[in-house]
DNA sequence: CCTACCGATCGGTAGG
DNA sequence: CCTACCGATCGGTAGG
């Protein structure tokens, strides 16, 4: 039998990240502490930092992931060929989905970004500009087209954007709809919200 | 001359629950300090003791300043002979107006209830499940009258409520839209959104 | 990964 | 409304 690599070294720290993002959604940034998180993890809160520089360094680690993940499905979708109001229904359904499979770390990105030191608090804020600037761009393509109704664009992304971390509740709801429902209900709901009749 | 009332009394406190919303929503609950928000009024952390028992009782101050001005609101609505549909659309206009006029105290209520000491954080979370049940049961009967599409009621209303905290990032944008125009573009993608076709 | 500990800051009180 | 101060807890480090 070739030996074994032990190789979890990277691991620890993404194990620490997810923790984090759960602790810091559930109490938020400020008020979780690192001895919170290390009992989560069953260690002292001294041992947190042979993997970790900082409770900030979690946080970073958060917000950076969710943030990167967003702006590569982004870079499809825009080149793609779909149609301005298709191009809006697919990101909203990856919005969904994310927040579905991710929502942990979807929302900490969303609410404690603020706490980011700089500079990664301002690269963090210029980048969510520009999402929402990109999101605006394909709607007023929509809006030349004749898709999508006459609205201010800039409010129509935020719409729509917060609308989606209304499913932050559907998580912990006992009898609740499926995945596939919810996402559908959304759908259902926001584009046509969107679509010119 | 009459003699002049200073009257100020009661007024300091609702100066403190109104600097504690600000920097509650700036901050988040946990990461202010009762030292900044002293700095904030001019006078030292020492002193707003005289006027507050603890910070969390500014916290409940905010909550329940909130959460009595939207149960008021609503229990007018309710009772009125509009259709279900012109209901929930009253209803999300007046949500806009608080969050244009009052947004501050709006989002903290949302977003650090659960920072509340119990027994208060209990009865706050009923009070939120409770108005969302009766938004979700005019949804419903909007479905049974024919004048809404069939969706999941209440997904329909966390996606409402949500997207109405959008509105955020309208309040520091330049170049931004009016009020009444904002109201509007809202209903009409929310109302669209809802309305059987 | 732990024990032991640091300086800083927290919410809040005593006493005037 | 202030000065002076409390015990608790915080993020983080030293040293092993």
């Amino acid at each position: 039998m070739g030996k074994l690599k032990v190789p979890k070294n990277g691991n620890r720290k993404d194990l620490i990240v997810k923790a984090g993002a759960a602790l810091f959604r559930e109490k938020g940034f400020g008020a979780a502490s690192m001895r919170d998180l290390a009992e989560n993890l069953g260690i002292e809160a001294a041992s947190l930092y042979n993997h970790i520089r900082s409770k900030n360094e979690i946080l970073e680690s958060v917000c950076f992931n969710v943030a990167n993940r967003f702006n590569l499905h982004l870079d499809e979708i825009e080149t793609g060929t779909l149609s301005p109001i298709k191009k809006i229904e697919t990101i909203l359904r990856f919005h969904i989905q994310q927040m579905i499979d991710n929502y942990e770390e979807v929302m900490v990105s969303d609410r404690e970004w603020k706490h980011l030191d700089e500079p990664y608090r301002s690269n963090f804020h210029t980048q969510r500009r520009n999402y929402r600037k990109r999101l605006a761009t394909i709607i007023e393509d929509g809006i030349k087209k004749g898709e999508i109704k006459k609205i201010d664009a800039p409010t129509a992304v935020v719409i729509l954007l917060h609308s989606v971390t209304g499913i932050e509740s559907w998580h912990r709801s006992t009898a609740k709809i499926s995945g596939a429902e919810l996402e559908d209900n959304m759908v259902m709901i926001m584009i046509d919200g969107l679509r010119s009749k």
